[in-house]
Formats: C-alpha cells, sequence, structure tokens
DNA sequence: TTGAATGCAAAGGATTTGCAAGCCC
DNA sequence: GGGCTTGCAAATCCTTTGCATTCAA
C-alpha cells in the first residue's frame, strides 16, 4: 500500500502534477478499496470521511487526470452513471452483468492474452488494456419471467 | 431490409408496443447504415430528413426502448457521447480505440465464442452478448510523443 | 515564492419528464 | 375509441468551469 502510494506519487512527479493532500486521500480510498469500483458520488463521500472539505469538483477532476495518467480507468455500465477503479497491471479482469437484476459478476481470465496477442499483431495495434463486458442472465434470473424480449 | 423491419415490428407487437411511423423512421435508418453507430444527435438529424417533425426526446425515449428489447445496444466510448446501432445476431463486433488520436477500428472475430462458452459454464451464467473494446495505439500512433504517461 | 490545485457556486449540456394533442390497433 | 406515443418545453442532474484562495515543491 505505500508501495503503491509512492509508485503513484512517482508517476504523478514524473508528470508534472503535484500529491496534493486530497489526491493522497482518494488514492487511498482507492488503494484499501482495490477490488471494488466506485461511482464518483461514493467516491466523493469515502473521500469526505477522511477529508470532510473536499469538493466534489476536486474528485471529477482528479479522476480524468488519473485516467489520462493510467493510473484508474472508467467502467461505464449501461443505465448507470460512470464508475472509477484502479488500474492493476497484472489484473485480466471483466465484468457478467445480468440484464436482470443488473447484478455485476466480476471475474478474472488469463486466457484472452493469446487473442490479445494475435489481434496486436493483425492490426497493427500496440495494445495497453481491454476491457470486456458480457451480457445475459446470472442463474438466479434465468427462469424469472420478468424478463421482457419475447 | 423488409425482413428486418417486419421482425422488430412484430418485436414490438409481442411486446405490446406499437410501430409508430417515428418509429419505423428511425429503424428505417439505423437498418439503413447497420455498420455504423450513431450519436443521439446524429440519429436524430437522419430521422429529420425522413420526417421533419420528430422530436428529440422520441429519439431518447425510443432508443431505450429499442436497447429493453435488444434490437439495438448502446456503445460507450470515453470521453465521447452515447452511441448506438443495431444488434445483428450473427455479428461478433468489437472495437480497437486508440488513445491517443481516438480512433477506432471495427473488428469481427469468431474466436471468442470457445472462451464465452466456457466461461458461461463456469458462472452458470446465460450469455446473450458481449462487448469488448481494446485500449491502445494505432500504428499511425505508436511513434508520437503526444502520449502522457511516463 | 509561485504556478498548480482547490472549493465554491454558477454554468453547461445531455437526458428525462409532464402534459395536452395525436395516432396506431 | 382508448390508451399508448409524441412534441414541446421545462426540469433534472451529472459534470465542467471561473475565479479567488490555498498549498506543494
Amino acid at each position: 500500500m505505500q508501495n503503491l502510494l509512492a509508485e503513484y506519487h512517482d508517476k504523478l512527479s514524473r508528470n508534472n502534477y503535484k500529491l496534493t493532500s486530497q489526491r493522497k486521500d482518494i488514492l487511498t480510498v482507492l488503494i484499501n478499496n482495490k477490488e471494488q469500483h466506485f461511482s464518483v458520488e461514493d467516491l466523493y463521500n469515502e473521500v469526505k470521511k477522511i477529508n470532510p472539505n473536499v469538493g466534489l469538483a476536486t474528485i471529477y477532476r482528479n479522476l480524468e487526470l488519473f485516467c489520462r495518467l493510467n493510473i484508474t480507468h472508467m467502467l461505464e455500465f449501461e443505465s448507470d452513471y460512470k464508475h472509477y477503479e484502479l488500474i492493476s497491471e497484472d489484473d485480466h479482469h471483466h465484468h457478467l452483468i445480468c440484464m436482470n437484476c443488473d447484478k455485476i459478476i466480476e471475474f478474472n481470465d488469463e486466457d484472452l492474452i493469446e487473442f490479445e496477442d494475435r489481434l496486436a499483431k493483425d492490426y497493427d495495434f500496440d495494445m495497453v488494456k481491454h476491457y470486456i463486458k458480457f451480457y445475459g442472465y446470472c442463474n438466479d434470473c434465468q427462469n424469472s419471467d420478468d424478463k421482457e424480449l419475447k
């Protein structure tokens, strides 16, 4: 955790950004909840627990910055607000989204690497990251009659 | 094209929605531009060419409906508005997105089916569709110095 | 010290909503 | 004819911006 914060501090410095106390607080919340993704509002509320004076605009401005620096990335789930989470290098981390109850199942998988390599070669594309969303019905909802779509 | 429109008409009827002239116009534009994805504004402008009296809210309301019925789906590209396009059954259709120039390269691939099948089994998830976005640098931008991130 | 970063509040802009009028089935 | 749809315009709400103040380096 100290490691990660130091690493992000470095990256900010290298790109001529300062590690303000607000940035430190935002990163701390993200680091302490690596497995979670936050809406801006939720993140704002968490950071306020550490620093009650932080402004919402600061959260927006810094998430934008962190995404630009590849410290965080944005997740978009249809019919919902944007969410953000830390990028972790060795994490192949994707989502199964239930079209009925909107449940989000997270999973990790290494098998896409091969596929990705071939793709990078075929399209001469320098691959940095990928986001994959699978839509369908979770096991709770597979027999439900609520689903539209007859 | 008649086929597709009739099919969508059926699906609307089966779910107790009417095929209004506005819905027909919207679907017609989408069908005639299957390979394109539209922002709401762009779609609005196209539909106005057919029916100048259509309202913007109608476009929003119907795209929401069409997505709910799995006639269209929403594409989200970071730092941009939402886009929409028709869903075509047999299309495995994904995007490579350049992080420098924002170029979007579309590609089709069948290789993910196997992966997807395993996943569906592992998580007892009834898979309907998947969207995959790869981020990186296109060949024009690979040697550019503009990229941040030192 | 000094330009970058923040907080606040106001502005912006995409999307949604209320309601009377219109239209599909 | 009846109720779903539409058009219009106003409202909503997430996000951005301007500006004076504060702060990291």
